[in-house]
DNA sequence: CGCGCTGGACCGACCAGTCGGTATGCTGAC
DNA sequence: GTCAGCATACCGACTGGTCGGTCCAGCGCG
C-alpha cells in the first residue's frame, strides 16, 4: 500500500487515505490502523486531529456536499434560457462526480454509518441540493419547455440516480472521458423532458 | 425486534432476517448474534445451514439475479414491437425492485463484501443481464425507433442507475405505487430514446 | 523550556466461527 | 411391533483474534 504524498498535511493525508479506502473496501471493512498505515502517521497522530473513525467520515461528507453545491448553484444562477441551464448544470454534475469518485462511492454506500444526527443533516443538505435542481426542473415546465405530465421530483431522483450509478461502472481510464458521459447524460435527461 | 413468522423453516427465516438487517445497518454492521436473534433460533442452527455469514449473503444475491433475470426474460421474448416490449420490461423492472427493496438496497453496497470469486460470478450473471436489456436498445436503434447518436450501453447504466437509486429514495407506503413510478421511468426511458 | 504534535503500547468490547453434546425421527432387521 | 443404529437438526458456551479508542512519554521547534 503506497501512502500518501508527505508534502501534505498530516490532515489532509488522513483524508485522503480514508477517502480511498472507504471508496475500496467500505468504512466497515477499513480499520483505522489501515488508515494511517497508508497516510504514513500513527494512531496517535489521527485521534489528535479527529475526534474518532466516524468524525474522519463526517468530514469526508461535508467536503463533498460543500463542493458539489456551490458548483450547482454557480450553474443554476447563471443567464439564459432554463434548458441551457440545467444542460450544463448535468454535465457539471456528473464531471464533478466523476472527478471525485471516490467520494460519490462512499457517498450512498456509508450514509448509514453516520451518527444519527450528522445523518439527518446530511440527508437535509442534500435535500436543499435536490430542490435546488428540481427548481429548475419546475421552471421549464412552468415555462413550457418541458413535458408536465411526470412529477419534477422523480425526474430528479431519476437523474441522480444515474449520475449516483456513476462510481459502479465507470472507470476514469476507460475510453470515455467525465465531458462525454455529462454530455450524453445531459443529453438524455434534456430529451426525457421534451415535451409530448 | 420482533422475530420473522415461525412458521417458515428455520433457513428461510434466516435469510428473511438477515435481508432485512443488511439493507437496514449493512453487512459488516450486522452480527450473527442479531441475525439468529431477529430469526428466533441460535448460532448453532445457523452454521448448520450455511458455511459462514457470507454464505448468507451469497444465497441473497443468488436468489435476487435469479428472480430479476427470469422475469426481464419474460419481457424481452414477448411478441409485439420493440418499444412496447422495452416499456414494459422498464416497467416490470422498477416494480420487481420496489416489491424486494431490502435486496436493492443490498445489492450494491455489499458488492464488494462477497469472497472474489463469487464477486465475479454475481457481476458477471448482472452483465449479462445488463445485455439483455441493452440488446433490446440496439434492436430499437436498428430499427430506426430510437435515437443512435446515444450509445445502448450508456442508456442501460442510465437507466439501472436510477432503478438502483430507488432503495434510497422509494418508500412503499408513500403515496406511489410501484406501478406509477414504473410507468413514469419508463415513459422517461422511452422519451430519452426518442430520435431527435 | 514549553507545548503542539506524534509514536506506539495497551485496554476492554465485541465478533465470526467452533465444538462437544443433546434431541428427534427415520429405517430396516427380526 | 420394536428397537438398534444412524442421520439430521439444533444448542450455547467458548476461543482466538480484531477493533476503536486511550494514554503518556518524548521530540523538536519557537
Amino acid at each position: 500500500m503506497a501512502s500518501v504524498s508527505a508534502a501534505a498535511t498530516v490532515r489532509e493525508r488522513l483524508l485522503a487515505a480514508a477517502t480511498r479506502l472507504f471508496a475500496e473496501r467500505g468504512f466497515e471493512s477499513t480499520s483505522v490502523q489501515e488508515i494511517v498505515r497508508a497516510a504514513g502517521v500513527t494512531k496517535g497522530a489521527m485521534y489528535h486531529y479527529f475526534d474518532s473513525k466516524d468524525d474522519l467520515l463526517r468530514e469526508i461528507y461535508a467536503r463533498v456536499l460543500r463542493l458539489q453545491t456551490d458548483r450547482l448553484n454557480r450553474f443554476a444562477d447563471a443567464e439564459g434560457p432554463v434548458a441551457e441551464r440545467l444542460h450544463a448544470a448535468a454535465v457539471d454534475v456528473v464531471v464533478t462526480t466523476v472527478e471525485n469518485l471516490d467520494d460519490s462511492k462512499i457517498f450512498f454506500r456509508s450514509m448509514h454509518q453516520l451518527a444519527p444526527e450528522t445523518y439527518r443533516s446530511v440527508r437535509a443538505e442534500r435535500r436543499r441540493y435536490h430542490e435546488r435542481f428540481r427548481d429548475l426542473v419546475g421552471e421549464g415546465v412552468r415555462a413550457g419547455v418541458f413535458r408536465d405530465d411526470v412529477p419534477a421530483e422523480m425526474v430528479v431522483d431519476f437523474f441522480f440516480g444515474s449520475v449516483h450509478h456513476l462510481g459502479t461502472w465507470y472507470h476514469p481510464d476507460g475510453p470515455l472521458s467525465g465531458q462525454e458521459v455529462g454530455r450524453h447524460f445531459a443529453d438524455l435527461l434534456l430529451a426525457s423532458l421534451r415535451p409530448a
